[in-house]
DNA sequence: TTAGTTGCCGAAACCGGTTTCGGAGAGCCA
DNA sequence: TGGCTCTCCGAAACCGGTTTCGGCAACTAA
């Protein structure tokens, strides 16, 4: 007998591994009297195997609790079936309420189809690119999901060049034509909010409305204003852009703005903010001016963060299924990473209106309220308490 | 020439790999001009690789961007980098305002060390071992951050059982001796705050204190309670049973404990609660009977959620470093998977009083305010608006 | 009967790393 | 000069899957 030289010099065989209690594709093979190859392709799907094979297979693979480790997956197929999401911890209205629901959404989602969500933080915006590039270059996801998205986003440029799936919350490109239109996002219409928004207060007699925007690097902020806007449009009312405000992120900033609008000659009865955040703010200027809000000023806020049910009055705002868009966007993520043009992966939902407490019918005319908050701030020049 | 059996049929050695600009460990070396498994020994810290070549190695490899694939590694090693946390999102208080916090910690934490983070959601206390079995199964994680420990954990008797690593952040046990006596924790002495609540009530003047605890399946729901006994004992205030109500999850059952505690015949002046939540639900019963916080009655909450600084008066309470609990249980839980062993990796940290306007001396004895809160339900009765 | 399909499966290459093992060369000592 | 470590590195097995390729049997067509 020759020495086959093709034979390996040591080889074990353990077909049972005794350390981990795991079950392997090896030992689901050898229990079946099948090739470990015709078991992997039953189990993936492929034609070449008879329908009663993969039948059998798939029972036996259930019975024995098999379930192929995904990294080893992954070093074959190059997917590990994983999606990402990099926060940014360092923005200023960092207490997002909604990351909670948000994450439970986006991991069922994933979890349906037996994938898994990484996250990770950024703690500025270049911190941001060096984070997803680390996420790609070790594969620890096969696409991204991008919240926030911005106006003009380095994120979407970085991931296009780098030509990795993903998927927006939330749109972009506002104002360009045609710039990054093959990507696919899920957005809830805050425009159709904001207009519908307008149409409640006109409706319910306020001729004067302010608007407080967002950012204006964000997306969602331009169109909610545009939304204002086409409310304004559609009821008749003249634009005055002396009512519309921009750039208050925070609840101090909403205040300021607020304040802003309150100050003026001819003071709106109603305003809408981009965001409950800055609505909020508004409470503490309406209380420093000894405004009724909902009688002498009419708030409306968006978002539906839950600390709006709390504050007295209570606040008339738009909720959003941040659930539900975690849950859509892993969904057309991961379709998108199997293949789905991005440019058929796109949804926009709505909004829902919580009516509460904050607005109404308007109890003084502009000039009553402007003389209303001249008055109260002679009569308390001086008298603040502490 | 006879042909060598051992050749493989089909030999492609693609050393520059042309679809991603990934360079891979084979290119690496061969830039090098070593042998791929020294390369990998050099990067791996193996001592029998000359300081030399090593740091050669080392530079070369940084300097053309090579980057391990995680899952490559995790073939071999077991191991992906990774740690992961499940979050129940079926619970009635389930809108956690640290999360973000949290997991910008665990995050960064996890990143130091080059590791990523997993996270996933449970809807049920069922599912979460559903989850955490699947994670581990498939291995998509290497260790496991269990978040709001109760007194009798599922998720420890799974994981120990599976003799799979992971962290608590909390502790665990109470009451009971010596079991899982072996785990890793990082916790916030809630005790040692809440005991100094019951010392500053007592130095402003009250006499009775009460406490309103939240839902005893937690464990430190009984350590918080005990901080509160022990700050009697150590201020000389008498013990009674009245005064301590339990299982106050959401800020309505924390109005309902606080409404229990403020109709009693000889009600406590202070109050203090297990956590903010319940603490602010204390707000609209006090509302409700005319009492002014911090005057006729203090509260002291616990956790530090941002909303304590903007209901009025601002809540007095003890602030808690989410961020930094994060970063150390990443750290921690990955020295564990490294080999530390468990017990030697437990860390207590303190929370931060914020001193704001719901507590003050008492304005009011007990029999007093008992007498102003019968007048005012008595004087309102029926008269409520709305 | 024979040649050409077709259905179904096994052998082995393959993915990109890690780890084992053996061996070449240098240094040391007798 | 021979033998003996010791240092350092390369060849190849290995991890647990996926995918390619070829081949056997049965079936169809000529």
């Amino acid at each position: 007998m020759i020495t086959n030289p093709s034979l390996p010099k040591r080889q074990f065989s353990p077909r049972r591994d005794p350390s981990s209690g795991r079950v392997k594709l090896d030992e689901l093979a050898h229990h079946l009297g099948l090739s470990k190859s015709t078991v992997s392709r039953a189990l993936n799907g492929y034609s070449d195997i008879s329908e009663s094979t993969r039948k059998r297979v798939e029972t036996t693979a259930r019975k024995m609790g098999y379930r192929p480790l995904s990294h080893a997956q992954a070093i074959r197929t190059g997917k590990v079936r994983a999606i990402a999401m990099v926060i940014n911890s360092g923005e200023p209205d960092r207490h997002n309420p909604f990351l909670q629901d948000f994450l439970a959404g986006a991991c069922e989602g994933a979890s349906a189809f037996d994938w898994t969500m990484t996250i990770s933080t950024a703690k500025s915006e270049e911190d941001m690119l060096n984070v997803l590039g680390r996420l790609v270059e070790e594969r620890k996801a096969d696409g991204f999901i991008l919240p926030r998205t911005e106006v003009d986003d380095a994120r979407i440029k970085y991931l296009s060049a780098l030509s990795v799936p993903f998927i927006l919350y939330g749109r972009t490109g506002y104002g360009q034509v045609d710039t990054y239109s093959d990507t696919s996002w899920f957005d809830i219409s805050g425009e159709t909010a904001i207009h519908s928004a307008v149409s409640r207060l006109s409706s319910l007699g306020h001729r004067r409305i302010g608007f407080v925007g967002s950012d204006p690097k964000f997306n969602y902020s331009h169109l909610r204003r545009d939304g204002y806007l086409e409310g304004l449009r559609a009821t008749g009312l003249p634009i005055d852009p002396e009512l519309i405000r921009e750039g208050a992120r925070s609840r101090d900033e909403g205040a300021v703005q607020a304040r802003a609008l309150l100050e003026m000659e001819n003071p709106p009865t109603g305003i809408v903010f981009a965001t409950d955040l800055a609505a909020l703010g508004s409470y503490t200027v309406c209380a420093k001016f000894g405004l009724q809000i909902g009688q002498d000023v009419s708030i409306l806020g968006y978002d539906g963060i839950p600390e709006s049910q709390y504050v007295s009055p209570g606040l008339t705002t738009f909720s959003v299924d941040s659930q539900r868009a975690g849950e859509r966007l892993a969904e057309m993520l991961i379709r998108q990473t199997r293949g789905e043009a991005p440019q058929s992966l796109r949804e926009l939902g709505e909004a829902v209106l919580l009516e509460r407490e904050s607005d109404g019918p308007p109890r003084l005319t502009p000039e009553e309220l402007a003389q209303k908050i001249t008055q109260f701030r002679n009569g308390n020049r001086g008298g603040d308490r502490s």
